[in-house]
DNA sequence: GTTCGTGCAAACCGTTTGCACCGAC
DNA sequence: GTCGGTGCAAACGGTTTGCACGAAC
């Protein structure tokens, strides 16, 4: 455990934010104007491999890393389409259902990713995305999973 | 509609097998020796965004395409960490929940694409993952959803 | 000293693009 | 002729790597 990595899990965890390599690189360089882009990639790496930090998938170009996988080994992503906020949503029926399709299949799950793309229908009207406000509060957070699961609502 | 998309539809189509672009490209060449790595890549564009093919997640370093959509819209993929096959499952049940728990948070879902990473108990056994034979075969045809569902098992 | 991590710059690789050419109309 | 698609090669951008330096032991 050297400084600079230090510094590095200190920008990747300081905050539950999702965040590509090169933001991760931007953070750690304003706790730390020497870090250098090849430290963070390596250390990227290694946070990955451990199991510390996940790579997501929201549709974009690029990389994007969820530091709330500790927290939250289980949590998926919803994508407003509209103004491209991320949240962050647990539901244990979701987590039942696929251990039964895996099991089904006739394997043993070992982590799976759920990303749903969406938007919002008041967005239309108001011209607002009200989910913004949503972003990452009350989502991966304890009790989220009640607010995102509760009675399901008949589609 | 020239010639040379028409060599790469057939590549693209000509299998349900997922592939990614430069994959696409040996595939095309070998129906016509001049397409050009540039004229792949701008028709795989146009194609994405037409919606006829899709872009998925299987946790690998390369973009991998899928074929499948029109025929299976709701589909989704389970990876097995062993032999790293691909099996496609559609279930009715899945799509149902998201779609609750996208209202639930005020939403309403538009696509989305759920990835299982799974091993198979017997491949520890055997030392051959059985399920290699299932790859896209029962999978993501006409009653492959009744094959996936079925009674949940009890996890 | 040895070992391991770091910083820099170059290399790498998948993808995109500028530009000239070609073919259909 | 115009317009759009194609092929080539160069450019691009995110990521990795070779190598020399530096810090800890």
């Amino acid at each position: 455990m050297t400084r600079q990595r230090e510094v590095i899990l200190q920008a990747a965890f300081g905050s539950n934010e999702h965040f590509t390599a090169e933001e991760l690189w931007e953070k750690a360089r304003k706790l730390d104007r020497r870090t250098s882009r090849a430290t963070v990639y390596r250390t990227l790496t290694l946070l990955r491999e451990g199991g510390l930090l996940r790579e997501i998938d929201l549709g974009r170009d690029q990389k994007v890393f969820d530091p709330n996988f500790m927290d939250h080994p289980h949590h998926n992503h919803l994508v407003c389409i509209d103004c491209g906020e991320v949240i962050e949503f647990e539901d244990s029926h979701m987590r039942v259902l696929e251990e039964c399709i895996t099991r089904r299949l006739g394997f043993r799950s070992t982590k799976s990713s759920l990303r749903i793309e969406a938007c919002c229908d008041r967005l239309r009207k108001d011209g607002v995305c009200p989910n913004l406000l949503r972003k990452r509060l009350g989502a991966c957070v304890p009790g989220a999973e009640t607010r995102s699961l509760g009675v399901p609502v008949a589609p």
